[in-house]
DNA sequence: AATGAATGAGATTTCATTCAT
DNA sequence: CATGAATGAAATCTCATTCAT
């Protein structure tokens, strides 16, 4: 007896069961063959749900830079008149998604596929110009405006350093968490740093 | 009538010609054929200098992780006796690599590759090792063990970030690698640094 | 709310979407998805009205081949006892038929499947038997049987040609039909032609 | 032991095996596959020649095209200075040609592709207008401008309908090329004409 | 040593048809 | 009667690799 799921929820099975496969096996080498089995669907029924397999890659580009903005939001609005506790909710939040060691292989074949993904690209900017918007708002407002962009382009990259770091050497997390933490709270702390 | 070229030349040509294609359209979409003739020469020859598709991979993955440490070495060779011309020295040899877009791409497609070629994630990790133990020795040695690794991995990946910000972003160039510079000997230099 | 449709209102329905699709696309590059959706019916609900995509294909060029006799028959019951009349009206009807681009186009992609379709050739070839029946006896009554038989057959054929000669140049279409009318005018015309 | 074909051997051989399974299959029910094992080929080397299904399709329709213009020219050139016999030759040749079921069929395959394939069309219209010319030339030259177009043009597609005719009975084909070949000679022939 | 024609497995994509609801 | 999600076989096309010459 077939189960019929809604749409919505076919939709995310199909990605969950694509990102299980791109992370274990690269966007080029997994096959959509495989993405269907793993979702447990027929090939044909993920064209009815993506036109094509770039498609399903770019739907998961997007919704990892979607997360990455949602996670910042988030983190902000939790502590709306506390500067220290919203940079350490930040950076906890930042963190945690720089240490999954899924979505880091995930972002790198992104990044890569970004090159020769014009429209990815695009949204990427777009994301990113975002969060640092948000993030100028609240830690950069009191700066000199050249002195603000380097600031939070700084904490950020420190976070996808941050990233690699942790996916080349798992074991070193702590370690490179700790030294990641304390370099972006020099960055976004006025009083600590007069470099 | 083609002057036969020695051994190691074929190669070389052979390796720039896969690095220039791998570059353009990546690992997956190039073909061996697209190497051959952007080498200038026959598919089969390409099989006498290389048994797969996967080894050229792995061969132009090790002779960037190599030329990493030459980089290293060179620039601290260069200032035997002061520390802080080696320290500027370094700093500007790693952000000339990073800010090499190509082969920033080529780094991720490698990255991303690593994660399915054993044996190149095998020599990464050698070559990680002996880049650190070089900078430790000479920037941290007089440092506690425990935060010796911890300021070297740091100053480590802040040029791998650096990359990946100059790679999504060429125009900001200027301003990522100041505050990368800016971050690393801050990082490097306990003198600058009382925090 | 949407009014139930009779069954036979609904066929026509589809048969109308189908050669819509078939006249754009051919047979083969019409989905039956398309002309579902042309029809505005579900795909479900074709295959309530006909069991297959190859069934539909016979249908179409069944009463295609219905039309072309009872255009025949009408042309000349409508004369019944003015023979030139009749031949002008034939002419002219046949005429019509043959420079319906749409329908000639259409004629071409049923011929071509006939070849595969046993079912439909010999619905064909009946067909064709009683619009010669028909012509012969009004138009060759007086000839001697192997005579008959040729005139016919030319008059018939020159329709097709012109059908053809329309359907690749449109603008030929004056002189096309005026040349084919002479001819057939001609060939019908005992009077005219002495051999 | 692998037998090396020089590649116009190779091309000849694919476009035989093509042309075979397009008449007993039609253009759509072909497969690559289908073709490449009438070829005695694989399915790769199919495309080492072809870049895809279209273009075989369209090398033959152009192929057809040419062998017919070639024909005309051929049949007029052998009688230069006789335009009885070179209208004997034509159309004996143009009946030859008309009377091959094979090609008939492929020519409604064609013809039906046609009108989807642009380039197709274009290289129709150029050989039909070169071999109007042609005939023009030879044959209607003394007649006064307006009627010449005509005629060449009626008996053109007399031999088109011909092949309609022998290919949907062949068994007719005695009485229709008899039919075909005297309403050619009265269209092209002014003295045998009146009307 | 060098070539490039040839292979064939496998990838993406399409679509007629079915059937649970 | 009606829907359209789901299937899966099959088609087109690609490409790493081999090997006769």
């Amino acid at each position: 007896m077939r189960r019929v799921e809604p749409a919505a929820v076919r939709r995310a099975q199909i990605i969950e069961a694509a990102k299980r496969r791109f992370r274990e096996t690269g966007f080029h080498a997994t096959t959509m063959a495989d993405i269907a089995a793993s979702a447990g669907v027929s090939v044909g029924l993920l064209y009815r749900y993506f036109p094509s397999k770039e498609e399903v890659i770019r739907e998961i580009g997007e919704a990892d830079l979607q997360a990455q903005l949602l996670t910042v939001e988030r983190a902000l609005e939790a502590h709306p008149d506390d500067r220290a506790a919203a940079l350490d909710a930040l950076i906890a939040a930042l963190a945690e998604l720089a240490v999954d060691r899924d979505r880091t292989l995930l972002m790198l074949e992104i990044t890569a596929e970004t090159a020769r993904s014009p429209s990815l690209t695009a949204f990427a900017f777009d994301i990113e110009r975002r969060v640092k918007s948000l993030l100028e708002a609240r830690f950069a407002a009191d700066l000199p405006q050249e002195e603000r962009e380097t600031r939070i382009r700084m904490a950020l990259y420190l976070f996808t350093a941050l990233g690699l770091e942790v996916y080349r050497d798992p074991e070193n997390l702590p370690v490179a968490m700790l030294v990641a933490a304390q370099a972006v709270r020099r960055v976004l702390n006025p009083n600590l740093d007069a470099g």
